[in-house]
DNA sequence: AAATGAACCGAAAAGGCTTTCAGAGACGCT
DNA sequence: AGCGTCTCTGAAAGCCTTTTCGGTTCATTT
């Protein structure tokens, strides 16, 4: 806790710096750090030599003002607890960050206000183009076609067709699950999802219901909506085992919903996989590699979500604007708790 | 994927512009809208309105280049995949924003030379500050003395004692956790953690020891580490059972590891809280809850330590350096898990 | 020897804002 | 009338870099 002075926190040295070291002007010495080809060699040595022993930096503040362009781009999270925006924020943050763009985070923590506010400040800094990551695939107010910088939404589209969305997609999510279910042999399948108020859950439970309409099949008894949670799981499977107790695969609305389901299966004493197959949807390895036995879950692709995301953006900026909401496939990965009826 | 003109994109309004409406000079316009003493009322209302008209927001990335001080910092994660990361994320992030701070993220992927290259990016963005958010609790290499800005080390402190680190308080999670199973009566108190690796995990042995010794007491046999997952709960509950039947609270290295010995504890017989209490760390929510019963657990105040870090920094900025490791109190959350014996 | 061209360098402007300082006008006082 | 004192306004400098364009030097050509 000693208060001390510290060390020099001296001013970075500037191009001016820079020149007067090197024994030329600012002009030339910018050019030489450039690549500029209208400069001596020799002259360019010196300079670099020069650059490096003030440990000189060009400051991209003031290049960003002489440009018009900051190199910088906005990521409006509405909240960052939720798992799905992290990802996501990844892709975006990976993707940015290998070229030379820096990404201001912001989160709104589900606020209009708030998320109004941090768009004003961006704007204010002059980023490039904003990024908005929703928590849920439901569409999402729109930021209005005013903003004077591009804008591309990642997970949760917009309301406004004209705007550029980037959403996994949910329904297709639900067929290649079924699919793999089908693959495996099993035809009495049942879906246990969460709260019905997700378009998530709808379109997963739409998805699954036309592979299975396509395979000549039906789901055993209706999809049951509830809540995201383990014990909404429990519950749903107990209710599920006394109605329909040959059922052969129980697909998930979550992993998490997967959980539950496995405890109950167990309890129950009906062995996973060989008997009844589970499958969870999001892919949280956190509860995919702990449960037994390992679970079979889609995974959203969020991290690749993200880097379309940042990609679209980057060549919006560019000045090829696209519009609607393209969505991206998800994929199954196998573990244990999937397997070919024997 | 209409390839679309789109809007205006127009330039943002400059002061200029807002002057020459108001049909004053860019110095007056200026002074007009900070709220500087040295215009007339009436003159400060035809700039506001001008302002207004115009929709006009300052340029900061202008207003920064003159100031010398950006209102930026750099956030630096190691790894954002990690939960612990997020958190604290969310309280810096949090705490800049209501002020006037806009926070740059970068990841480095738990990788060195990345970490390196974003640090000079951040440079050269002429960002006020870094904070360096680390995954563990262990001490780190330092990003050296030679920075032109203040830098703040959170969750993982730096190796070097000059700089400033905020860390959770390990030691005394370990105690304030025996402390509360001390005061549910509990005495035959067994612990299974994690890595040994792991500072944490030492840690919090090492409290929960010295709580123990306080009051004349000592674990139930020697701590257990293995890793931080629900298997190793699982099979160290096993163990402890077979050589300890009469312990009468666990105390867990993490959440995780808490599930796997509640769901060994259940499966043989041992009712939880009644004749066992158990306790985790990290109050990780998804696990918490969905435990049966919910799991008390030590909650390491993340956000505070965000919030502890950014507020740390700030005062930095402006000149006032602290310097050494300071940590900030856990607190437990108690749910179903621990009750007082009857 | 003079003219041409190439190669290299530097002055200056631009980008948007804040701040300083000098000037302009209004007012009261001697 | 002359002077000092205020209050307001605007010109200009400065922040740091890039780029344009005019100028200098030197070698080459006629």
């Amino acid at each position: 806790m000693a208060q001390a002075t510290g060390p020099s926190r001296s001013q970075p040295a500037t191009l001016s710096d820079v020149a007067r070291l090197a024994g030329v002007s600012v002009a030339t010495a910018s050019k030489a750090l450039n690549g500029r080809s209208q400069v001596r060699a020799e002259t360019r040595q010196r300079v670099i030599e020069a650059a490096e022993r003030l440990r000189f930096r060009p400051n991209q503040v003031a290049r960003g003002l002489l440009a018009g362009r900051t190199g910088t781009v906005g990521l409006l999270t509405s909240d960052l607890e939720g798992r799905f925006s992290i990802p996501i924020l990844m892709g975006a943050e990976d993707a940015f960050g290998a070229g030379e763009v820096a990404v201001f985070l912001c989160d709104a923590r589900g606020d209009a206000i708030r998320e109004q506010h941090h768009v004003r400040a961006l704007l204010g800094r002059r980023v490039d183009g904003l990024i908005v990551v929703g928590s849920r695939t439901d569409p999402r107010p729109s930021l209005g076609r005013e903003l004077p910088v591009p804008v591309v939404y990642a997970y949760a589209p917009s309301e406004d067709p004209e705007d550029l969305s980037i959403v996994p997609d949910s329904v297709g999510a639900g067929r290649i699950a079924v699919d793999h279910l089908l693959a495996c042999g099993r035809t009495r399948i049942a879906h246990i999802t969460g709260d019905p108020g997700y378009l998530a859950a709808r379109e997963r439970a739409e998805g699954a219901r036309a592979a299975l309409a396509d395979a000549g099949l039906a789901l055993v008894g209706e999809p049951r909506f509830g809540a995201w949670s383990e014990g909404w799981g429990r519950a749903a499977t107990a209710m599920l085992l006394d109605q329909h107790p040959d059922v052969d695969a129980v697909l998930c609305g979550s992993d998490q919903i997967a959980r539950g389901v496995m405890d109950v299966l167990r309890e129950r004493g009906h062995r996973v996989p060989e008997e009844v197959a589970v499958m969870g949807f999001d892919n949280w390895r956190v509860l995919t590699s702990a449960s037994r036995p390992p679970l079979t879950s889609v995974d959203m692709n969020l991290e690749q979500v993200g880097r379309a995301a940042a990609h679209a953006l980057f060549t919006a900026i560019g000045g090829a604007r696209r519009s609607g909401a393209e969505s991206l496939p998800c994929r199954v990965v196998i573990r244990g708790s999937t397997a070919p009826l024997s």
